[in-house]
DNA sequence: AATAAATTTTAATGGCGATTAAAATAAAGC
DNA sequence: GCTTTATTTTAATCGCCATTAAAATTTATT
């Protein structure tokens, strides 16, 4: 059998298994999720992970580049519409929503990077700070494009980061919430930044 | 050695324990911290702390329930202050980050709950949705009284609850960045609420 | 100083969970 | 159908960690 381009049968089912252990990751932490409880979630046994990933610490791992993956393209989207810096901003948080409540992937453990080891946290940390700094100066941008009020960027960014990186701490899935998530989220965080009349 | 009121060695010990679990557990979670660790802190040995607390869970419960105290006597004084609702948001976020930069006590572990067995963890719910009542509460008085524009409370609430209870993930005591956030926080996170002019 | 109570340590137990190797089953290719 | 390769399971190992009981030490009381 061999794994040929057109072979994804591999590919899929070790999304499947990031998707998964995001999800538990999520739910109770990285040491609190046995690889047994990512592998029930599959109809697996714990051993059959190791098919996919070479040990625990890699699944948080490759969760994490998933994460900032799509964080990274949601950003690059919403800049790449030229809007204005309040406009960027609130595009890329619906984005970002809509990663969340949707069911894209493994999104947001962003709670784990102690678990991670250090050459691989070191690289998630710098992923981190990337986006962190991305974000600040389309913060920048909107301040200097007069859409937005002047603003320490630092601690407005770490105000509105927090807002979203808390969400699947309180966010279980349901559609009720998630619509109403999706409709209100961008304007709430958003309206704190708009330039006085 | 009788335990009297005077005495309050063992209460003071008691609290180092829980300050010394808090922290670790907020650093690397419930299940990432051995009780070695939060030994190992106060330069004790693990096996001494069974005798400031019943078990492991005992430990984050107390400590919830530490949070959830320190937590509704901030929302009180704000209250007690008997501004307009705005104010009253504003003051009790000063509040709040105040705690979390201070060293008052074991706060904001609220990313545990999975750990809390049945009955602790309904407690700890309760708790922490009365809180957010009261929260919606505030805002709800704000809207009435004409400081707060309209607006969904719950989420707004999410948002707000959400940026101060992710602090402790990017905030590790650097005394200047806790000037700034004291600074600048309440502010930020007050903007979005104030009624369009 | 002598005794009693409080606090901490030493030493041992037991279980859970990550990891691995070998065996078993399922899927492809021919 | 037969053979090879891919996938999963079984079974075993190993270390870590929570928990406990008994012993040791420290602190208070008189």
């Amino acid at each position: 059998m061999v794994r040929n381009p057109n072979d994804t049968r591999f590919e899929l089912q070790r999304d499947r298994v990031l998707k998964a252990a995001a999800h538990c990751f999520n739910q109770k932490g990285f040491s609190g999720t046995s690889l047994k409880d990512v592998a029930a979630m599959l109809g697996l046994t714990d051993a059959a992970l190791y098919y996919y990933v070479r040990n625990k610490e890699e699944l948080v791992y490759q969760c994490y580049l998933r994460a900032a993956d799509l964080g990274r393209e949601a950003m690059q989207e919403a800049i790449a519409e030229d809007l204005d810096g309040l406009a960027t901003v609130k595009r890329y948080l619906e984005l970002h929503i809509a990663l969340m409540v949707g069911d894209q992937g493994p999104v947001a453990i962003l709670s784990e990077i102690p678990s991670l080891k250090p050459r691989h946290r070191d690289e998630i940390l710098r992923l981190s700070r990337q986006h962190s700094l991305r974000f600040e100066e389309i913060l920048e941008r909107g301040i200097a494009d007069g859409s937005i009020h002047h603003c320490d960027v630092r601690m407005t960014g770490n105000a509105i980061m927090g807002s979203l990186n808390w969400i699947p701490k309180w966010f279980h899935g349901d559609a009720t919430t998630a619509a109403r998530m999706q409709r209100e989220f961008p304007d709430i965080l958003c309206r704190g930044l708009v330039m006085e009349r």
